[in-house]
DNA sequence: TAGATTGTTAATCGATTAACAATC
DNA sequence: TAGATTGTTAATCGATTAACAATC
């Protein structure tokens, strides 16, 4: 990714921020006041080029022999992330994952992220509230979204419907989609999407965990 | 990764794993018995040649002009993903997302994790029931990760209960975690970690948005 | 047979790491 | 001044893509 100040930042940089950002939080409550790249680097596990590179990124600039302050890195990063300016998001499916994104506290908090209303198509689940947010019918996503101007989707609807949320999304003006369900959106070049389908992640590990297994079971077969 | 058949595969080929599993899957409900290739990866976003080897790695062998065998392929992915085989899982923190990943259905059904208790240290918690699963003491978690032979803990605690309850893990044998907090978890050398901190994907998501707001309101000014 | 697709080896590309001058 | 740390350029490494022979 290009950024405004002509460095550029790869998707597993901007992976490395949000960790690199929680680490020097806890130093700062600790109260420390700078930090070098060496121990950051250690707590993320990569190497302190690494760390300069990304932080650089974000526009910060570092003094040798005592580091980078950490005040001022954690508002730079937090800038870069775009956590300090809040955003308004729809969520389409007010089931199980959706209700618990919208009992993040630390989405709004900390991060800038306010998921102003809730969508489905059940019925049974229009008209209730989840955490304060009236559940919508998923027929009226498009028109509020264009008139209030929400520039963020959540899908966290069952897959088949999964399409036909980002389609209502993009028809409402929506730029980025956060896709929790496992299809591949069909979106415009220009849409933004972050997959966060959780069996990938769950398939890694348990993939992984197989692996040693079988591993382990072989050499001691064999050995 | 080193797989069983002497192939490697590397963490960002086990991620597309899942994606063409669900692709294949959908054709297979489709009435499809073959498939080539490319529009696996197409659907995908990566080269055909990648694909091959991702297949390749789970022990697939294709036939020239007519692609995989669908039901083979889903066999073989999902056996080396370790999805036909149920594995028991303890849940630690049984809040609002802990609460989500109890009810996911999905995660039995189709990804053979059975989490089989929640633990937490919320008296409040402890004794009640969630989707049929009753809410244990923390303490408990390790002894009975022995006694029962579990080897997948899930950590959904606060940031600051993370590493205590990854120490009870590992104390308990528990030997692949799948970690919700935004730390890193200090485990021995062998012990599995899948990080799935939601803040990291989200923090994805606002700062490409983020970008193109900043760069397209450039243009608009200097343009 | 002709041609589509596999499987694999070689070339390319991008990210990570190493080296090192600049500087506080 | 001496030395720790930054910032950047060069070297390395690994993943992706291209090329192509094998084969159904």
């Amino acid at each position: 990714m290009n950024t405004e100040n002509g460095k550029t930042i790869s998707d597993r940089g901007l992976r490395r921020l949000p960790k690199i950002l929680s680490y020097i939080k806890d130093l700062s409550r600790y109260g420390e006041e700078t930090v070098s790249c060496t121990p950051i680097a250690q707590y993320i596990g990569c190497d302190p080029t690494q760390v300069r590179k990304d932080l650089s990124a974000c526009g910060a600039v570092g003094r040798p022999r005592t580091g980078f302050e950490i005040d001022e890195l954690i508002r730079l990063i937090e800038d870069f992330l775009g956590w300090n300016n809040t955003s308004e998001a729809f969520l389409a499916g007010a089931g199980n994952l959706g209700s618990a994104l919208l009992g993040f506290e630390k989405f709004r908090q900390q991060q800038g992220l306010n998921i102003v209303s809730a969508f489905d198509n059940d019925q049974a689940k229009i008209g209730t509230e989840i955490y304060g947010r009236e559940v919508l019918p998923m027929s009226k996503l498009s028109n509020l979204a264009r008139r209030m101007h929400v520039l963020i989707g959540i899908i966290a609807v069952p897959a088949d419907s999964a399409q036909g949320a980002a389609d209502a999304m993009v028809a409402g003006g929506i730029r980025a989609i956060w896709n929790f369900s496992p299809k591949t959106l069909d979106v415009p070049e220009e849409t933004i999407v972050e997959n966060a389908d959780l069996s990938v992640s769950l398939g890694v590990l348990t993939a992984k965990l197989q692996q040693e297994l079988l591993t382990s079971h072989t050499s001691r077969t064999t050995g």
